[in-house]
RNA sequence: GCCGACUUGGCGCAAUUGGUAGCGCACCGCUCUUGUAAAGCGGGGGUUGUGGGUUCGAGUCCCAUAGUCGGCUCCA
């Protein structure tokens, strides 16, 4: 009899006692059930009032735990072809799961194909996950050979982070893998669940991507584990389409794009992370730098130019050098000079590549007495910075050691501080739509209490804090807090940017900073004639060209719109006849400040077409005898779409509008 | 920095168990060339990232070093 009131999918219903997921849903896509809000196995027999909801295979929570039911299939093949393994953890993770183990031999690609082989025959064998509640006695005894799972167990309760697919804040539990023939326990692995019912489910829609090592529990001072990556999917067609997504992403990668397209490169003379900007490149950055410094000039900012290099002095004051010292080249030493009685004649100095430009521009602000008057004070620089970027870090134009920041420090009252954001806020944001990046959310990073790192007084933080929360939530963007992302001296808001295939990217940060004005003892004169100390903002909007430019390249897949193509239009003649013609019309378009070119090679047209599509020029103008005789010019475009016959003023025209307005064609 | 993989003409690749470096594109020359993604023929170019070692002999094996790639850690 019907004796459980219980309410599904937010109906009210009666059930029998002893009912479970399994009888409460048929779907073969319903793979675990939300039981007042946790998610439970399907084998959960529901309770008086339960309310429950079905969790789909395809929604998150639905392909989180079909990824970490193939991680733990993923460590069974493994104990099961290398015994001696030790587990670590096993989290699924954005398209897919990992597992750590600790074993003898790195894995290699053939390990991988065979692990596959042997989680197929797991798979099929349709192994039950069966739930089971122990103790941390019970469990310590049962994981006597995985010392990592110990560990984990010894930490239940406290500070879990990664361990907590594990162990959870409730019941400590071991999942069994039971073979449905035998009905033995085949394999087991702490955990909280919950699982798929059976490995069956995880079907064939999995693959192992790739191996590396990664320390226990994210710390450095740990052991190196080997981490085994893998995506699984409900279904095959949505494995190909995130092997898809992986292809378009690698093509669209501007290391490869930045070599294709002979933008940029890193030559090994030179050094890693040490960019040079070929030609093309070199226009596009050009023309991104003119733009901004533009912009910069309308809105109030003063251009300054400071060194590469400093006495160590600068950076002692700032505290850079106490902080960062290790991220940064290492000095250059002016030896001193001695007499021959061995007594100093010239002292010796250190002097360094500057990781960064603030403690030049404070500088300038103190190079004479500063009345309320002159504040706010905007100090613009392409200034160019380096940094030793430990050597696995390195990463193209996104991660280098030499490279241009577009910085800004402004130098305002504390009651101008708040206005003077909100416009720093909505100019990074206008100027970033103008470089076709319009999808945004905002990040706000602040202090970690009892984290040595972070200097000066907590009240000044919680008060920096809410002033950029205030200006952030203003804005109308989503907020997504960051604790412990500040840096040392000051809480950020760092804007997010999606790109054209929908990954983010920390574009522009925007810093408050009470702690260098005090360093370097920074005044100005209040109106009531007494000194008071500033405010610094520092601010950064495409935080280092190089990357943005990076970044850029990705977004557009090489395919920049015209206002930054490096070589805007070119002339294709259908034979050498055509050549003056067309020389003719690129010299109307050239005086009108357009980047044109006629290929006048003794390529055939078709072939230069080709070339011309591949290197992504925007505008291909073809003519023949027919345009000539009309003063016309036949456009084809880099998607392949042409259109023929457009009368040479018009075709002027438009070129023109598309570069004005920065649309992409 | 740590773990692993990789490095052959400008670029992308090839070279049996170690036996003395090839191909395509690009480049150069010549001939040809009127309609939307590769004309034909010929030519030049590499002491195999660098430095050691093993060997009669090394692109192939060993060591070191630089650089690149994938992760981890880090990112003022």
């Amino acid at each position: 009899m019907s004796n459980l009131k219980i309410t599904v999918d937010g109906v009210s219903v009666a059930v029998d006692a002893g009912t479970d997921g399994f009888g409460l849903f048929t779907s073969k896509t319903i793979v675990a059930q939300r039981v007042n809000g946790a998610l439970k196995d399907l084998a959960y027999k529901v309770l008086e009032g339960d309310e429950i909801e079905g969790v789909e295979i395809s929604s998150e929570d639905g392909l989180n735990i079909l990824r970490h039911s193939t991680a733990h299939v993923l460590a069974q093949a493994v104990q099961n072809i290398n015994p001696e393994a030790k587990l670590g953890i096993g989290p699924p993770i954005k398209d897919g799961f990992y597992y750590d183990f600790d074993v003898e031999e790195p894995f290699t690609p053939e390990d991988l194909k065979s692990l596959e082989k042997e989680m197929e025959r797991i798979i099929r064998s349709g192994q039950r996950f069966m739930r089971r509640v122990t103790n941390e006695a019970d469990a310590a005894k049962e994981l006597s050979n995985e010392p990592y799972k110990l560990e984990l167990i010894g930490l239940k309760g406290s500070e879990l982070g990664d361990g907590a697919a594990e162990v959870g804040a409730g019941e400590l539990t071991i999942y069994d893998n039971v073979d449905p023939a035998s009905g033995e326990t085949v394999w087991f692995d702490l955990c909280r669940g919950p699982h798929l019912p059976n490995t069956r489910m995880i079907g064939g829609a999995f693959s192992l991507m790739r191996s590396a090592a990664a320390y226990w529990r994210g710390s450095e001072q740990n052991k190196q584990l080997q981490r085994v990556y893998g995506t699984a999917w409900p279904t095959k067609d949505e494995l190909r389409a995130h092997v898809g997504r992986l292809e378009e992403a690698a093509k669209r990668d501007h290391r490869r794009l930045g070599a294709e397209l002979d933008l940029f490169s890193f030559p090994e003379e030179i050094g890693s992370g040490l960019a040079v900007f070929h030609p093309k490149g070199g226009m596009i950055r050009k023309v991104m730098e003119d733009y901004s410094r533009k912009r910069h000039e309308e809105s109030g900012y003063d251009f300054v130019y400071s060194p590469h290099v400093t006495k160590s002095n600068l950076f002692e004051i700032s505290g850079h050098l106490s902080w960062y010292a290790e991220g940064m080249y290492p000095p250059l030493q002016l030896d001193e000079e001695r007499d021959e009685n061995g007594v100093v004649r010239k002292q010796g100095q250190d002097y360094y590549l500057k990781p960064m430009n603030c403690p030049f521009h404070i500088l300038i602000f103190k190079s004479q007495g500063r009345s309320y008057r002159d504040l706010p004070l905007r100090m613009f620089e392409f200034g160019t910075v380096y940094r030793y970027e430990k050597s696995g870090v390195v990463h193209g134009l996104t991660r280098a050691r030499g490279f241009t920041q577009d910085d800004a420090h402004l130098f305002v009252t504390p009651e101008t501080m708040e206005s003077e954001l909100t416009n720093v806020l909505n100019f990074v944001l206008g100027l970033l739509r103008d470089y076709g990046l319009d999808d945004f959310y905002l990040e706000l990073s602040t202090r970690e209490e009892g984290n040595p790192k972070f200097v000066g007084d907590p009240a000044v933080w919680d008060q920096a804090t809410s002033i950029l929360e205030s200006v952030a939530t203003k804005s109308g963007l989503t907020l997504v807090p960051d604790p412990g992302g500040a840096a040392f001296y000051g809480p950020k808001i760092s804007v997010q940017a999606r790109d054209a295939i929908g990954r983010t990217w920390q574009m522009s940060t925007i810093q408050l900073d009470f702690n260098l004005p005090e360093r370097f003892d920074l005044e100005y004169t209040a109106a009531d004639g007494s000194r008071q100390r500033p405010v610094m903002i520092h601010r950064a909007l495409f935080g280092s060209i190089e990357r943005f430019f990076g970044v850029l390249t990705e977004h557009y897949a090489g395919h920049f719109p015209p206002w930054l193509a490096p070589l805007q239009v070119v002339g294709i003649p259908v034979a050498d006849e055509f050549n003056e013609y067309l020389y003719d019309v690129a010299d109307v378009l050239r005086s009108k400040g357009v980047r044109v070119t006629v290929d006048s090679s003794d390529d055939r047209m078709q072939k230069k077409i080709r070339n011309h599509t591949k290197d992504r020029v925007p505008f291909m103008l073809i003519a023949g005898g027919e345009d000539r005789d009309n003063r016309a010019v036949s456009f084809r475009f880099r998607d392949g779409s042409q259109e023929n016959g457009v009368p040479l003023e018009q075709a002027i025209e438009r070129i023109l509008a598309a570069i004005e307005s920065k649309e992409q064609v």
